[in-house]
DNA sequence: TCCTGTGAAATTCTTCACAGCC
DNA sequence: GGCTGTGAAGAATTTCACAGGA
């Protein structure tokens, strides 16, 4: 990400940073449905467990959307935020492991309602292959490159085994697929282009360990 | 967690350093099997895509386990982080929430395989309380703090909708549980002694639009 | 008066660099 | 010669504190 092509980023955005604003996001939701108008930055902080001057800083660096004395217009902040975090599109997502967790989330409500449009489902086991989830068939993952090119899928979400997971990873990398979810435990290689987030259940279980076991 | 009551952390330890340490096992564990006696920082690093200074830094929170020109040994390390993080034992987990998600986690293998025993499951859903889930049997989560008590659960997994996670994540506080794992998308208020930590997909995938947006 | 926007200070985390031991 | 352990330096992130506009 260069520094100076988009007129919104103009340095580094921080991840802790995008992780919040998509806190901020849901709270702002939240305050607009209860018909809130504006909102201060002190009250976002107080949801979101931060302080007021951490999140007027997190804003401040996509531009100045409050006033003073008065906060910030809810509807028009749920805006920006939705700008900023590119939710003011959709995304077409394939899903590639069609087991227990894979068809799960392909049953996910709040995938399609934030934007997130399932396109196509994978799976090697040929009993899954050609039946429905949600409406959408699964294919088999041999023509993975091939379909996910020709749907322009532009995310992919793998809950495969472990053992096949960095494979699949290269193969959606060349098929122009630039961001995974990986639900398996290994950290994946992927060209510099790609962006992975892992969803490592493992990990957050033994972060739980770690503080029972220290406190 | 007191700095002064553990013989083993003597500073408040990172966020970051318990994940890396959770990384630097599971690599650990697969050098074990190749039957490597033996690994240095810089391997652990390149695997685990950080530096040979940062693993060094992480494990010396804790001890010296290493030989100066030779490096660590890769069975007596994996002890070591074990123990670090409390996985020199097993803890006692409940499921709430026998959805598609709560199931598919009570189903999953890794979890009693890395000493994660789930000991009880619960549902609000009459329909599903009486069915079996690998072994264990689903309760009404009416009965919530009496069974959560009895069997002295230590860690509970939340995988219900997100209206009803803080009064299910307040009731479980109470009855004894100080770990709790969230899958739903709102932050939960717990007492300090509770640890939390969220499986947030929507902010896995916002980050991910964030990313594409902005590349 | 209230609350934002932001440089400056403080804190936290990572990297450097090297003495010390195998 | 190779690799650890660790203070010190550097970078990144958070918090402070206050000027300034509604």
């Amino acid at each position: 990400m260069k520094d100076f092509t988009s007129p919104i980023s103009v340095k580094r955005i921080a991840e802790p940073t995008v992780r919040r604003l998509s806190l901020y996001l849901r709270f702002l939701e939240d305050f607009e449905k209860a018909g809130r108008a504006t909102i201060s930055s002190g009250e976002l902080a107080h949801v979101g467990h931060t302080t007021s001057a951490q999140v007027r800083k997190d804003l401040s660096f996509f531009g100045s959307f409050g006033k003073r004395g008065l906060g910030y217009d809810t509807g028009a902040l749920t805006a920006q935020i939705r700008r900023i975090l590119g939710l003011d599109r959709t995304w077409k997502v394939v899903i590639v492991g069609a087991g227990k967790i894979g068809s799960a989330l392909a049953q996910h409500r709040g995938f399609r309602e934030r934007g997130f449009d399932v396109v196509g489902i994978f799976d090697v086991d040929p009993h899954r292959v050609g039946y429905m989830l949600d409406g959408v068939s699964i294919s088999d993952v041999k023509g993975l490159e091939a379909i996910v090119r020709r749907l322009e899928a532009e995310i992919a979400v793998l809950a495969v085994p472990p053992e096949v997971a960095q494979g699949i990873a290269t193969r959606l990398s060349k098929a122009g697929v630039h961001a995974i979810l990986d639900f398996s435990t290994e950290p994946l290689k992927v060209p510099a282009d790609v962006t992975v987030r892992s969803m490592n259940l493992a990990m957050e279980m033994e972060i739980l360990s770690f503080a029972l076991a220290n406190r």
